[in-house]
DNA sequence: TTGTATGCGTTATCAG
DNA sequence: CTGATAACGCATACAA
């Protein structure tokens, strides 16, 4: 066995000076384990186990004096060793990259909530691009995490390559990959950038402009061939394509070059909510132009602040609750160290016109 | 030892058919150990150890061997068995509760960057409300994380008892609380109250409103006491309380009251940005008056959307960086199962005047 | 430099 | 119902 281990306190775990939880401490653990319990119990480490797991085979008077030694210790069952044993750590990694984007934001919180229900623990990784990846990637390997989602807006073959290289399922939230061992979840954009170009058709325009995000965003590039391809099939005219970041300043300034000429685009689709914003300030309030009177906006991913009265902006509603319960169950499902399902998932976005696109109703009509 | 155990594959483990990881993984097992990679290597484990660790006193062609079986197997050394020999799994839980304020967001965003970069990993850990704290709680005693900073808008004596209970170092993130086991960081929203009491005044306005977050948040009380309490230093009228929850929606619906009367308040202080952009929104659209010249707004956070053009809103920009560097020193600081410094510590907050209390300069002086 | 042996805190198996 | 014992994967003291 391994008593007699330790110095003296094997007698001194009877008597009540201080705490004995602080005694414990005192002789350099920072917790209780279940052989101090038993001890203190006077009933084998067995017994405490058993009490704390399920509870079955355990008389009601040994159970009690178990309770009571692991309440005056403090004592809360470790998950280290079990995670020895079984190779499974209930434990999710969740990569993030944008969290200025309250669409991201609004995600992980939801992916947090879903996991804690199905008693799974949330790893955060911040990642400023997915370049950073390489080199919090095997930290997540030694946790033994057993998934890793990707919630990066942007995730290169490489990376994504890293990320199989580990064998550990991963889901890449919002950008396709194909990898045995990455499934993906996202949604419609070539679709979504097909619609607004019928949108903007329908209310009127004749000339278009697109402010994309980082030239790497799959998202992104989706959504623009959607846009050109939509307008082409039309006979409309292609659209001039600006430069952004996913970021306010950038739509702001994007939007400035795209609209200093005589003859500005009737209609702009950004390639997120944030850029939308940007560029709409930049239109009235540095150009002077009316929206949606001069020029119609369309953004992605109906962050709060696109309803906000002031800002109205039409968008596309990603179902991110649908999207994260596909990951989730992906998740669940693929935890047996093998690949989890392939095939990408897609979920469908939803149009929310709103002033920007569309006149308030004039009440002397 | 404990060769022998497993059915054959002690000789498997030369050849080479498909993967030696593949086919280690077929074995049932999810992950290579020390003991894999030193029967291919065909040294002892402990010298695997070695070459992981430091790699002091591992000769070269052992630690050649080893690395190559190492590669081969997809071996990553794991950290579970360290945390149970150092009692340190340098996890540290992030409880959060309102992401949807991009204050939060970005907060969290930092304190994940810093920890990586301290070497630790971050736990994060939803909580709708510090009542909700209760079932997580056990959860995180039981991953044996080594602090818990807890970033709740609201974090309640009840919560605090709880998590101090755990003998775990918390540091609680914008509420103070008075706990041996609990730090805190937060701004100094007394002082921030009281200069805008004063900033109003300036500017001229004779009667005020505040916004309040839900009634429980410390910090929401604070603004308002500072503010209340200068005002009646300057023998202004006391402001007339409205109550909002932290959200947009909320500063909207809490404006729509207070401003419906015949003689609106002068000057309205909201207990944070997106309260403060709901109300200028339910001020302009919904009641018809104009920011700044018939009411003056100021809000607190200083949230990105505070300087979008169309917004430009007065309000307090809390340090968040050296707010987070603080709490990150003081985690680092209290790794040894003792109870965290005590003193709560204040960092001061900057008052960033923008359109909503301040007419733009105009061109015809 | 190398290998052997032991412990960390659980759970599971098995004998009493 | 109970207690002893063997893993899990690694680090470390110790022996060779």
């Amino acid at each position: 066995m391994s008593a007699g281990k330790r110095p003296a306190p094997a007698d001194d775990l009877g008597t009540q000076a201080v705490s004995d939880a602080d005694r414990l401490r005192d002789t350099g653990k920072k917790y209780a384990s279940s052989v101090d319990v038993a001890r203190m119990a006077g009933v084998s480490q067995s017994a405490v186990s058993r009490t704390f797991s399920g509870g079955a085979n355990v008389s009601e008077s040994t159970r009690r004096k178990v309770l009571e030694a692991a309440a005056k210790l403090d004592y809360r069952p470790s998950l280290i060793p079990r995670i020895m044993l079984t190779h499974k750590s209930n434990l999710v990694a969740i990569v993030v990259g944008g969290l200025y984007n309250p669409f991201y934001s609004a995600v992980l919180e939801q992916f947090t909530s879903r996991f804690q229900e199905a008693g799974h623990q949330v790893l955060l990784v911040h990642a400023a691009s997915d370049h950073a990846l390489d080199d919090v990637i095997p930290k997540l390997a030694s946790y033994r995490v057993d998934a890793i989602v990707s919630a990066l807006a942007i995730l290169s073959a490489g990376a994504a390559e890293t990320l199989a290289k580990l064998k550990i399922p991963v889901i890449s939230f919002n950008t396709a990959v194909k990898n045995e061992w990455v499934a993906s979840v996202s949604c419609d954009n070539v679709e979504a950038g097909r619609a607004v170009a019928d949108l903007f058709v329908d209310r009127g325009a004749r000339s278009f402009a697109f402010i994309s995000g980082p030239m790497e965003s799959h998202a992104s590039a989706a959504r623009l061939r959607g846009f050109q391809e939509r307008l082409r099939e039309i006979g409309a005219a292609p659209a001039q394509v600006g430069r952004g970041d996913y970021r306010y300043e950038g739509g702001f300034n994007a939007a400035l070059r795209l609209f200093d000429g005589a003859q500005p685009p009737q209609a702009l689709f950004c390639a997120n909510d944030l850029l939308a914003i940007g560029a709409m300030d930049a239109l009235r309030k540095s150009l002077g132009l009316r929206i949606p009177e001069d020029v119609l906006v369309a953004g992605f991913d109906d962050i709060p602040s696109a309803s906000w009265a002031s800002i109205g902006l039409t968008t596309f509603r990603q179902d991110a609750g649908a999207m994260v319960e596909e990951t989730v169950s992906i998740v669940l499902a693929s935890e047996n160290g093998k690949p989890p399902a392939i095939e990408p998932v897609v979920v469908s976005a939803r149009l929310i016109e709103r002033n920007s696109t569309h006149r308030p109703t004039t009440r002397a009509a």
